[in-house]
RNA sequence: GGGUGGAUUCCCGAGUGGCCAAAGGGGACAGACUGUAAAUCUGUUGGCAUAGCCUUCGGAGGUUCGAAUCCUCCUCCACCCA
């Protein structure tokens, strides 16, 4: 590090700091005396944190611990930022029911070049350490993975809760979901990292690597695990593939609502992970005289902020309410072009029209959303299925609550 | 290697010759009520311009007037024994 950056502070004020909202620490005493350390021989710490790139998207869940790296990044300290292209490979079992899907290294690396931009938005790409797990684990010999594989016995690994569950329900669990957690703790002995952070979810992996850093007669790492964030169902961890969660890359309307429809419950949790407010702004917030609606757009707005800017979250709020407290049109409707050919005699069946628009996939399920009453054209409620409308350019097509579409007319030659 | 039980629609799961596009639940979607919250209620949930027709119950064949259901082979999975 250079003695330009940021000088490292006092290790109580750093502790405050990189405790916030954490679930686990194994152990406090190490983390303080890594702080300790770290300011009597002015070197920064190493704290790493693993990635894989098994979808194309960061979510505002995943984005809890890279806020956390940046927290240490701020401190002065040293970021590693792990791109698990290997262990994406492998398949992270934690927490989940069952195998996850093999997905090929072509689609890891593309993923690898979104997150890695994505999480630039969070960190100061600059200074951190960015490694790919491959590197080492590609020249490994299958030898080298019997030894490693040595180190873990089957007893520990059915310690684990999802394991246990999986096994006793006759779920199967691959072999190779065994060796996940070793690969995790060996990037820790590559890296030689100070910390590793993670959701709680990670534990088990982190302390891996701490038995094999011990093994390797190299200080064991400290683990620190924070929350997982629920997904906007408000019931199932947020993830990808569940299409529960927040993109960090979503457009401030998008985020906007989506914040808007997770349940009450869930405002503390989202307020604390999810935004940068501080715990005496969110007390106040969330405070019995404030409506809960009044406090949950405050949170959105605030995660629209984490991610966009003030001026950004405050039109999405003030579009937000023009859509569903005022129920007028949005300010921006996306165009749907309409080739002049699907129209006979200026008309087209609205069902076709809402496949048309992306709103229904086939023409059944069009004329279920007409016929269920979710349908209208200019606010002009439609009620047969079977209905040929006339198109008139610039007319808006509303599906559901929140789907609108202002349709526009297109020569075809 | 030997034995047993399985594979059904988005998921779980019922169905053992016609009444089956297939119960029930979950999820999802739409509507009512709201605050795009929760709870609740109603409806929908294979396709087709839909009183009708077409495709679907792991795959391929076969029996039958008729098969998710019976037979043969195949693929995959779990469990028990070794």
């Amino acid at each position: 590090m250079n003695p330009g950056d940021t000088m490292l502070k006092d290790v109580d004020e750093q502790l405050e700091i990189v405790l916030r909202g954490t679930v686990d620490v194994v152990t406090k005493e190490e983390l303080i005396k890594k702080f300790k350390k770290s300011q009597e021989e002015n070197r920064p710490l190493r704290v790493k944190l693993g990635l894989d790139p098994t979808a194309p998207d960061i979510h505002i869940g995943n984005a809890v611990p890279i806020h956390k790296l940046r927290a240490f990044q701020s401190l002065g300290h040293t970021a590693v930022l792990i791109i698990g292209d290997y262990t994406a490979t492998v398949g992270d079992p934690s927490g989940v029911n069952k195998t996850r899907p093999i997905i090929t290294y072509e689609k890891v690396l593309e993923n690898a070049k979104t997150y890695l931009s994505q999480a630039g938005k969070i960190l100061d790409l600059k200074k951190t350490e960015v490694l790919y797990n491959s590197e080492w684990f590609k020249k490994m010999t299958f030898h080298d993975v019997i030894q490693l594989a040595s180190k873990m016995t089957v007893a520990r690994m059915m310690e684990r809760d999802d394991f246990t569950k999986r096994y006793n329900a006759g779920i199967p669990i691959s072999v190779h979901e065994f060796i996940y957690p070793l690969m995790q703790g060996y990037d820790s002995l590559m890296v030689r990292s100070d910390v590793e952070l993670g959701g709680t979810d990670q534990l088990f992996s982190l302390l891996v690597g701490r038995d094999l850093q011990r093994d390797a007669g190299i200080e064991p790492q400290v683990a620190l695990t924070t929350m997982l964030l629920e997904g906007i169902d408000g019931n199932k961890k947020m993830s990808k593939s569940l299409g529960n969660y927040i993109g960090i890359t979503e457009s401030p309307g998008e985020m906007f609502g989506k914040a808007m429809s997770i349940p009450d419950n869930l405002m503390r949790k989202y307020f604390e992970l999810a935004t940068d407010l501080n715990s005496d702004e969110i007390n106040k917030l969330l405070n019995v005289d404030i409506h809960p609606r009044t406090a949950k757009a405050a949170m959105a707005k605030a995660i629209v902020q984490r991610y966009h800017n003030a001026k950004d979250a405050e039109s999405a709020a003030a579009e937000f309410d023009r859509i569903f407290k005022e129920h007028a049109l949005p300010d921006k409707i996306p165009d749907i072009e309409i080739l002049s050919t699907e129209l006979v005699n200026g008309r087209i069946w609205v069902a076709r029209l809402i496949v048309l628009c992306g709103f229904a996939t086939t023409n059944s399920e069009a004329r279920r959303l007409v016929q269920q009453g979710g349908v209208s054209i200019n606010n002009d409620p439609i009620q047969d299925p079977t209905l040929n409308i006339e198109v008139k350019p610039g007319m808006v097509l509303k599906v559901g609550k929140r789907r609108f579409a202002r349709i526009v007319l297109k020569e075809s030659f």
